[in-house]
DNA sequence: GCGGATCAC
DNA sequence: TATGGTGATCCGC
């Protein structure tokens, strides 16, 4: 039996195991539902059939790179490396990360106190009921449980709120979505000459005073410390992580590598795979050095050390919108097979992303579309066009294109996103300014900040089919958000208006959280050649 | 620049 | 646990 024949086998056995009592005595499965569920189950498997051959691979790997060099060395070069970016550890700034409490539970439990108590936000999770999960499943779980619409506008309102108070202990608040966020309160200890734990304790009962909603916050020196202690006394707690080098380490030590912020199921499965047996703290990165410095073009032994390290950013900055990269629609939906309405669809989609676009007023240059198989494998094509670009008349026959060539298809997803993206609110640079002022200052208003005309080519060929985004400038009003047509008052910062907007456009999705504050903690390039002369921490392991 | 994979929320 | 949608990043070409 060939190799194809034996998965293929296997596959249909596995079906057959999982279809059940639903197989018929044709060996045909009852419903689509059922058949769906089966391929869904598949495609999982096939994905862990995938990694488990990628983590084999490494295994390979590492053995037959270990076999050629020297243990002492490779541990005598990781120490080195260790011992570097200790150097770079800045115990100065007191950071602290917030995290709302179950915050639309918490919210719409404000709004209806009758939920309280009710099978909902925290009580249901008594049964298995996980945030983000689909509603017909935590159903089944807790058959009581009550779901309530997501009323995105309440939970904006109560973010801005918390912020605000926020605010008074860091102008350089950085929200990374509605219910988290990250402070600097080093200046506020120094000038109230306050212990950090007094200061969070003094501004979690302030933001409970004033919005009635709890928080959960993590004191610590950097953004991945302070987030990790968030959760360690949620809900309504805090959490200091003394600022002391072998606390810190000794935290880290007994920590799952799982809890570091973007280490997920497979890299820490990738881990397991070369701790020899287990790698699941991150207190197993030093024990296994060795190995995963000789592997480090695929693990980068540089951010390991930082995790076991416990060094990370501490930079505080609010999140400027000039940072987004991206932005997309995609759908989800039966089967689809036939070709016409597959291409419906996607001019669909492409309506609903000019509107984004409009609405966000960003252009962009390059369009992906993407696809879901029936099979749950995804795909992405993607072409790049010379001029920015927005409306669906402009991406919807690069997207058909992209398409077209692919078909026929049987897919069950569909979407385009837009990149290369420029900001059309950011005034031109000086040279394209000028440019413009000569052809258009007549037509414009003295005002003080220009925010049209702000379509530039790289290229520097103006063709006369070039965009030119639509204006839309606050007035007395205030901004008024161009989806729910709503007037948010003229106190309304750029971010409360970004944020009501990407909320606004989220209002009818599917689904639970989602956030779309641009701008969120990332793991940053490794710094460069400190020194130091700390043999005597090392020693101790 | 393109395509796939991974991750967060 | 049988789910989606949006966006970012990283890697290898």
């Amino acid at each position: 039996m060939s190799e194809v024949d034996a998965k293929e086998k296997r596959k249909r056995d596995f079906e057959r195991s999982l279809a059940g009592p639903s197989v018929g005595k044709a060996g045909l499965v009852r419903d689509q539902t059922e058949i769906n569920r089966i391929i869904a189950e598949a495609s999982k498997v096939r994905k862990d059939e995938e990694l488990t051959e990628k983590i084999t691979w490494f295994r390979n790997k590492r053995d037959s790179l270990m076999q050629d060099a020297s243990r002492e060395k490779l541990e005598t070069d990781a120490d080195r490396i260790l011992l570097e970016v200790e150097s770079t550890r800045d115990l100065t700034q007191t950071i602290i990360h917030v995290d709302m409490d179950a915050f639309y539970a918490s919210v719409e439990v404000l709004m209806d106190p009758s939920l309280k108590g009710k099978p909902f936000g925290y009580e249901a999770r008594k049964f298995g009921c996980r945030s983000g999960m689909a509603g017909f499943i935590a159903k089944k779980l807790c058959p009581h449980i009550i779901l309530v619409p997501l009323n995105f506008d309440r939970y904006i309102a109560a973010s801005k709120s918390v912020r605000e108070v926020l605010l008074q202990y860091d102008e350089n608040l950085m929200m990374a979505s509605l219910d988290e966020g990250y402070l600097n309160i080093t200046g506020y200890m120094a000038a109230h000459d306050m212990a950090a734990v007094d200061v969070v304790s003094q501004l979690r009962a302030q933001v409970e005073e004033k919005t009635q909603l709890t928080i959960s916050a993590g004191i610590a020196p950097n953004r991945m410390l302070a987030k990790i202690c968030s959760d360690k006394n949620k809900p309504n707690g805090q959490f200091l992580l003394d600022f002391d080098r072998n606390v810190i380490t000794r935290f880290m030590r007994d920590l799952p590598v799982r809890k570091i912020p973007g280490f997920g199921r497979v890299t820490e499965r990738c881990l397991e795979g070369l701790g020899v047996e287990l790698m699941q703290t991150c207190g197993d990165i030093y024990t296994h050095r060795a190995e995963l410095l000789v592997m480090d073009h695929w693990f980068n032994f540089r951010n390991l050390s930082k995790a076991y390290l416990g060094i990370a950013d501490n930079k505080v900055a609010p999140g400027k919108r000039e940072e987004r990269k991206s932005v997309g629609v995609e759908r989800t939906f039966r089967d689809k097979t036939d070709n016409e309405e597959i291409l419906a669809e996607l001019a669909n989609i492409a309506e609903e992303l000019e509107k984004d676009m409009t609405t966000l007023q960003y252009a962009g240059k390059t369009v992906t579309v993407k696809y879901k198989l029936h099979t749950y494998v995804n795909k992405t094509r993607a072409q790049s066009v010379k001029r920015y670009i927005s409306t669906s008349a402009e991406i919807l026959p690069i997207a058909q294109e992209l398409l077209r060539r692919e078909l026929p298809l049987r897919i069950r997803l569909l979407g385009i996103r837009m990149s290369t993206l420029k900001d059309l609110t950011v005034p031109e640079s000086d040279g394209i300014q000028k440019f413009f002022a000569k052809t258009s200052a007549k037509t414009r208003e003295p005002t003080p900040e220009p925010i049209d005309l702000s379509l530039e080519d790289d290229d520097d060929e103006l063709e006369e089919g070039d965009f030119v985004p639509p204006v839309t400038k606050d007035h007395l009003l205030g901004p008024v958000c161009p989806i729910c047509g709503k007037a948010l008052g003229p106190g309304t910062s750029n971010q409360d208006l970004n944020e009501h907007i990407d909320w606004c456009l989220n209002k009818d999705a599917i689904g639970e959280a989602k956030k779309r504050t641009p701008k969120k903690p990332k793991k940053d390039p490794d710094k460069k050649e400190p020194k130091g002369s700390m043999m005597a921490w090392l020693k101790g392991k």
